[in-house]
DNA sequence: TGAAAATAGTTGCATAACTAACTATATGCC
DNA sequence: GGCATATAGTTAGTTATGCAACTATTTTCA
């Protein structure tokens, strides 16, 4: 059947594509509208430290779905930045602990409002079921290819 | 109702988050093992020629969701390798045709069924009703944001 | 007709991504 | 104990993205 498969193809420019470009400027914009410097890759590390402060780099690669030297430099942004410090670990000294500062901590309410009010620009028109469908689907999708 | 307001704020992440970086990674491995030397960004241009040759720069802005200095580099980086031309529109002096070369033609099949091959490995388990729900609803979040 | 505005493309600067190769520390095992 | 291996993190090189400022054409319209 090549007519599904070619339509196959195509969805990689779907889930690649226009909405999730459209989703992340549009976010980056309310960001810088709203007088804040953070980029949106710097903001999804701090998004986990704000679920659980001090972790490992390693563990911010596991839970942002990055490779090892993109956080290192997210880090050393972030450290440039004076939003997170980097503290070696007592019990393994090759581990680097990233924790909040207070200026970090400060952002968390507005940030996370803003994202939801993108979110809720976003998903105008769109149910609740049809969203659960897309978290499912992307879940079976990374699922099948890890 | 916060809760509801939270969950939507997370939703970022299903959008721009493990499934597109997991398909992304999966399908330029596979354009690596099979030898091919393209980016999937440079196949995403190429994608747009080989439906429609010859297009002005301003048209795979259009086309592909990038803004301009990217496509600029793109084609810089498509002509080094041969695999596009530039050439001057003749009723407009602005405009660059971007045109593709037989190198580039020769690509079209094999990248294409890699695509294919490996949105179907993405896609295992999942049924056309659901990619039918993800692709409207994407479309109503990119036309939500634009 | 001619000045202002719009459009096409480029360049410079900053951030971020992936790969490969590297250092340093910890663990496993003979 | 000590060597091989695994793990945590960094560095270097290439590509890509976004924004702002720029040049060169074309269009608009008073």
């Amino acid at each position: 059947m090549p007519n599904n498969q070619f339509k196959r193809g195509e969805l990689y420019s779907v889930i690649n594509g226009m909405a999730s470009t459209a989703v992340a400027r549009r976010l980056q914009k309310n960001f810088r509208q709203a007088g804040l410097e953070i980029t949106i890759e710097q903001w999804s590390v701090l998004y986990h430290l704000w679920k659980e402060d001090c972790l490992s780099q390693q563990e911010l690669c596991n839970r942002t779905f990055r490779d090892k030297p993109s956080i290192t430099r997210l880090i050393d942004n972030l450290e440039k930045q004076k939003l997170v410090k980097r503290t070696a670990s007592k019990e393994d000294r090759r581990i680097n602990l990233v924790c909040l500062t207070d200026a970090a901590k400060a952002l968390q309410d507005i940030t996370i409002d803003l994202a939801n009010q993108t979110m809720n620009e976003a998903l105008i028109g769109v149910n609740k079921e049809e969203i659960e469908t897309v978290k499912s689907v992307f879940q079976r999708v990374y699922d099948n290819l890890t």
